[in-house]
DNA sequence: GTCTATAACAGGATAGAC
DNA sequence: GTCTATCCTGTTATAGAC
């Protein structure tokens, strides 16, 4: 943490960090103070309550989990390409933050309501209708196996998120430790796209 | 709820939907007596705490999550009939119990240490090598493509369970109801087995 | 902006009557 | 077994000095 960070900053990282781990409900306003080398008091000072910093966080956790597919299926590669990059995309921000997944399914089971009114905000509203488009195109061209559009997408964000949201299970089972599970997960890359490729040939 | 349900049967039914919902940090022992139609101190009177409370229901979720494949994988059905059995039955279990996964993938990354604790104890431990196993001996053969054995059960684990972990945002993104929802999962029994078996096609 | 001290409250747990 | 009332600890939040 470099020292001319402003306290806002260390502080927004600190909760991050908190909260991603914890939850609204298990996070302590005392840990996240700790955390930022601060007092509560302090803290209250730059946020003025639990719950206004908790939806500062949340809402930066929607922005990084639900993929902006635009801009990646924007371009003229060929489909099999345009899934290749999702993919590798999506590993490569779930290795930098593991946390999320665990953190964005507690929330919004918890609250469902709360998240609904996130994502129906259009600043986070993810866009799946686009790739959900494309494969549906695809299937009429005969490019691929008509299988419903929006099944092959989730089964894509399964694959991709649903073992860094069980990854102390992944770990515990495997006996294996954060470094191997980490190349674990680079491997997923080639092994998921193939994996769907395959599933989807006509 | 019938009426000649115990006190005690009571409790643990209310404890389980508000535990599973709100997560051991986020479930409130007041909450969990007003959906028992008892007081406080009455839960008290039936389980000294908090904790032990929250344990008994904990542990029975890894009985149900943790699917025992020894029995379908026991059989001589040809190894696609297996596979399909296993994400049938799964699916079947997740139908019923569909905020199970939330509630596990939450507290496996509040409380890893006590989590593992739990799988290293034999009445709840996973079997996943059997399966693994399986497949290896199917590869060999020459039966299936020589994926990492131990990937292609987390894509089939992820296939089925990501979808109710996410179920709030799966409904608020594609607009439909707890009905819907349900059709669409038991649609997913036949198309996740089917997008497997083609994808480990040697 | 940052701190110490403290108020205000929520929530788990217990005492004791019935 | 079940209730009401109460205690006690931990946590959020604020007041006020520097």
């Amino acid at each position: 943490m470099s020292k001319d960070e402003t306290t806002e900053q260390k502080i927004l990282e600190a909760a991050k960090r908190v909260f991603q781990k914890k939850g609204m409900g298990g996070a302590r306003m005392q840990e996240i103070a700790d955390e930022a080398g601060i007092n509560k008091a302090l803290l209250h000072y730059y946020f003025r309550n639990k719950e206004q910093l908790f939806e500062g966080i949340y809402k930066e956790s929607f922005r990084k989990i639900f993929p902006q597919f635009n801009e990646i299926l924007a371009t003229d590669e060929p489909m099999e390409k345009k899934m290749a990059t999702l993919v590798n995309n999506y590993i490569d921000m779930l290795l930098e933050n593991p946390q999320l997944p665990s953190f964005v399914i507690y929330e919004m089971n918890r609250e469902p309501r709360n998240f609904l009114d996130f994502i129906q905000s259009n600043e986070v509203r993810p866009k799946f209708d686009i790739l959900v488009n494309l494969l549906e195109e695809e299937a009429k061209k005969g490019k691929i196996k008509p299988i419903p559009a929006f099944h092959i997408v989730i089964n894509m964000i399964a694959m991709c998120v649903f073992p860094f949201a069980a990854a102390p299970m992944i770990k515990g089972i495997a006996g294996i430790d954060d470094i191997t599970f980490n190349k674990m997960m680079e491997e997923r890359k080639e092994i998921v796209t193939q994996f769907i490729l395959k599933a989807i040939e006509p």
